[in-house]
DNA sequence: ACTTGATCTAGACCTCGCTCTAGATCGTAA
DNA sequence: TTACGATCTAGAGCGAGGTCTAGATCAAGT
């Protein structure tokens, strides 16, 4: 139970966590390394994002583990899936508080899930609208211009 | 070529379009049929996201038509699918302006299908890095607490 | 005639999720 | 030492996408 605790890292589906390394990060390489802006990290960090504080140096500046990194991740794709960010800092919440409530940290992420879920088809669906509206217009430019039979304007 | 311009109403893909009603509807009925505010489809009209302009009654009162309606059922599934209001915007406007630009309304849709695309592909991966942390806490879940050997926190 | 509810307009206001600014400090390379 | 870029904090600002309010008008029922 060495490392891999908060997000188990690489080849699991298509992680690319670029770096296992254990020197500690700065905000700059951490923001290179999530797809986060530097502001936003900071921003993150304000609003309790974090499963953990994050450590400083003797001057102040912030020192990032592989830990944090990999947590950020995490908040990333629950981000990109449309999790709000007041149910990831829950989640947040829970996990600083420590063990014993795994009950509760599967059941936001399994609520998500199924909204990821509900998400998908409804692009899905999105998707088949569109796409029959794009063959409305590709069949109607095949035929040509032929005749004004053709104006939804009128 | 009569009805069916803008949205071809009912069964193409799941729309269930409630009424191919001829009498003219008021902006709650709309709503009602949309799934919009009544503010929101003001808001709209204001934006210019409308194929045309809407009717009114002698008192002022908007009056759509089956048209307008499928015409926003369409903006409906283009918004849910993440089209930002300034291209919706830019589309009306195709239409509105006539027939004669399909071709660019064509791909102003390709390339949004595109973008839908690749969002339903994302949201598949951050589904599977979902599940695969629901699995975790499961499995942690499933083995009891079985000893103090997890803790993200520490 | 009166009441009630839906609509009207213009414009202020709101939430979300960052982003940017200012002004100071740190740290490294020349 | 000097310079220069990266970081720091606190807090203001922003863009998207609506939502809500006020005060007036319309239309229908009784």
């Amino acid at each position: 139970m060495t490392p891999t605790t908060a997000g188990m890292a690489s080849t699991t589906a298509g992680m690319t966590t670029t770096k296992p390394s254990a020197e500690p990060l700065s905000i700059g390489d951490v923001a290179e390394q999530t797809g986060l802006s530097v502001h936003a990290l900071r921003f993150y960090e304000r609003q309790g994002l974090l499963a953990g504080p994050v450590q400083r140096t003797s001057g102040g500046r912030r020192r990032y583990t592989a830990f944090d990194v990999e947590w950020l991740q995490i908040c990333v794709k629950l981000r990109e899936s449309g999790m709000p960010l007041a149910d990831l800092k829950q989640f947040a919440e829970l996990v600083r508080r420590g063990p014993g409530n795994e009950a509760e940290r599967l059941q936001l992420l399994d609520t998500h899930r199924q909204r990821v879920d509900a998400q998908i088809r409804a692009l899905e669906e999105c998707r088949s609208v569109i796409t029959w509206k794009v063959g409305v217009y590709a069949e109607h430019l095949a035929r040509g211009e032929a005749g004004g039979l053709w104006d939804p304007t009128a």
